[in-house]
DNA sequence: CTGAAAGCGCTTACAG
DNA sequence: CTGAAAGCGCTTACAG
């Protein structure tokens, strides 16, 4: 029975194991075997089991069961993003990045509802550089999954040593295991859309940050397909951005300032740049696709509703996180047998969304990525 | 030292605290007081613990340091969001409303980073009627914030007596505390500014999920101050929506094909839900704010580059999470010397963001909400 | 099938 | 200041 009382604040501690055993008139193990389905009980010891734990709204204290199983049903998950002050301004700047990486963990979390497992979520500074919070998490988890390259090689192979770890958007290890997409494919059909479809002679790659993988993927693709494609390419300092819609609208707004011309189309690191790059070009009175075609990377859900509708790579964003998990739960249950398949890159398919800022006449509706 | 070998698969679990000490030649105790700066150790036993620490790259379980020291520094944080299979049509209609939740995790994750904390996200069903999950989430964690209204007002007042809570955007409880923002003032400054500074004759209020605290409090606010000031209000049942921007596009294609005339204005119930009716509208040609005004709620990011911008009420979306961790921490703080002031409201301002979909002219960036 | 007991890896009174 | 020991709340061989 909980005590009740006219103050709510009186604390009733959740009851235990030993209650449960008590009420039920059984030992504390039997209560533990009905509860985990182990060797069948007796009938009747199950029923008086059950109904005392219905009775007392037992559930079993998480830590306990992960000291005793060594089990912690728990999966840390880092994500790299600016640790900034929440002062307004410039929060306003940058927090708009989210959305990606948010998206990936809502595909992990599907799935690990399924397995009875909590995602342990931190996040850690674009710059930071030693990795000891991150082998802190993995002692409050059962293995680890990075997004972006947040460790070092050295690092990573030294945790994957001690803990399951899959990484995202990375490289693998010989003990980690990493989730991509194939941006190479995606952004050759990408350029190679803008070239021989449109007939555009330049393209110009406006980054994302310089060392994530991706994003030099994405322009080694880009450069590689502009020169086989006979498209002028430009990029260089002056085109690098942030995978914030600030940092894109900032190039924009830097190179009109030196009088530049731009080129006939930009590819953008990510949807969130295409963002600011739109929204830039759009204050100088210049017209997309008309002037300048504008490009993106992601199809996050936002860029269907922008005028004109973005044209993007799909990244299966929702997939990535799902694999993620999927994968690492496999290497958590299999970590007792030893020796499992360490060092595999897993790579997801992409595919071009055309829609109206790449110079596309506009389609109906839902027929999108059914192309040929 | 670690095993190095050639296999990288090679599982080396991570040392205990019975390994430094060894390495040390201390006990267990003294390790443990060094890592916990209690009662200060001599210098000698410090350093050679410190070394020891260093060498092994030793970090404490969690689940023992939790079950021992009765404290997990883990907060549980459950969304509601729809707990949809991964199927690429059906997500990409609803996983837009990411956003805002996922930004107020953030201001969480922020201030929980500074007292050592991580968060264990978890979403359930909007329509999930029994908190079983959640009290299970509750043994796995120090407390729990809950986004909007997911329990009953019996159910929180039972588990706040097991365990501190905090809810967003819900309704105190004698056992629980509650964090909001000031959906009234801010819905009224904004239809006050339709009716006053532009002198629209009608408007419509386009909802959100129905059973929504904040939805509820921003119908009831806008419908009473479009009654002050003269205004005719439109709303029901064609005129709900999803706090989508789905949702928000449905509405208004359901509108034009039933032949409705529009409102002057249309007042969304959050950003989502307006970008969506901006992008109906302009499927259909009709010119934004020209023929139909229209505003969000929230003001998130991308609302700034939209087109026309659009004008929304300002919430301080890191400042509800901020806070409502501050609070939870509090209450877990004091959780042992019991008694503590439960029950509160604690409401955040808000404030209009005039931009360009309500009809007010461009203005130059930076003066944002520095109106009078 | 069931209970008594050991043990998971820590923290913290309790002695010395 | 430091160590030996108890205890946190579970799970799981080990006996019976």
């Amino acid at each position: 029975m909980v005590t009740t009382d006219n103050n709510g604040a009186t604390v009733t501690p959740p009851p235990t194991i030993y209650d449960v055993a008590r009420a039920a008139g059984v030992s504390i193990a039997s209560v533990s075997r009905v509860l985990n389905g182990q060797r069948n009980p007796r009938e009747e010891t199950r029923d008086r089991v059950l109904r005392a734990v219905a009775e007392l709204g037992f559930v079993p204290d998480g830590a306990a069961r992960a000291l005793s199983a060594r089990l912690k049903e728990v999966v840390g998950v880092v994500v790299r993003r600016p640790q900034l002050l929440p002062t307004e301004g410039v929060f306003a700047d940058e927090d708009e990045n989210l959305q990606f990486p948010d998206m990936i963990n809502r595909g992990m979390e599907f799935v690990a509802q399924r397995y009875g497992y909590d995602l342990l979520i931190r996040s850690v500074d674009l710059h930071e550089s030693d990795g000891r919070r991150i082998f802190a998490l993995a002692r409050k988890s059962d293995g680890l999954i990075l997004h972006d390259q947040v460790l070092s090689a050295d690092q990573l192979t030294r945790l994957g040593r001690q803990v399951p770890v899959v990484t995202l958007a990375a490289t693998p290890t010989p003990t980690t295991v990493n989730v991509r997409s194939d941006n190479q494919a995606g952004m050759r059909e990408l350029v190679r859309h803008l070239a021989g479809e449109h007939g555009y002679g330049s393209i110009a790659y406006l980054g994302g940050h310089w060392d994530s993988p991706d994003n030099v993927a994405r322009f080694e693709a880009a450069a590689q397909q502009a020169a086989e494609s006979g498209l002028e390419f430009v990029h260089g300092p002056q085109w690098q951005g942030n995978y914030c819609a600030a940092g894109g609208a900032r190039v924009i707004e830097g190179l009109l300032a030196d009088g530049s011309d731009l080129p006939r189309a930009i590819v953008c690191a990510n949807d969130q740049t295409a963002i600011g790059v739109l929204y830039a070009l759009g204050q100088h009175g210049i017209d997309v696709p008309g002037q300048v075609a504008v490009t993106g990377f992601d199809d996050i859900p936002v860029a269907r509703h922008l005028s004109p509708r973005l044209t993007s790579v799909r990244q299966p964003i929702q997939d990535l996180g799902a694999t993620a998990f999927e994968t690492l739960h496999a290497m958590i249950s299999q970590a007792a047998r030893d020796q499992q398949p360490r060092g595999r890159d897993i790579v997801l398919p992409t595919r071009l969304n055309r829609r109206e800022s790449c110079g596309c006449s506009p389609e109906r509706p839902g027929t999108e990525g059914l192309l040929p």
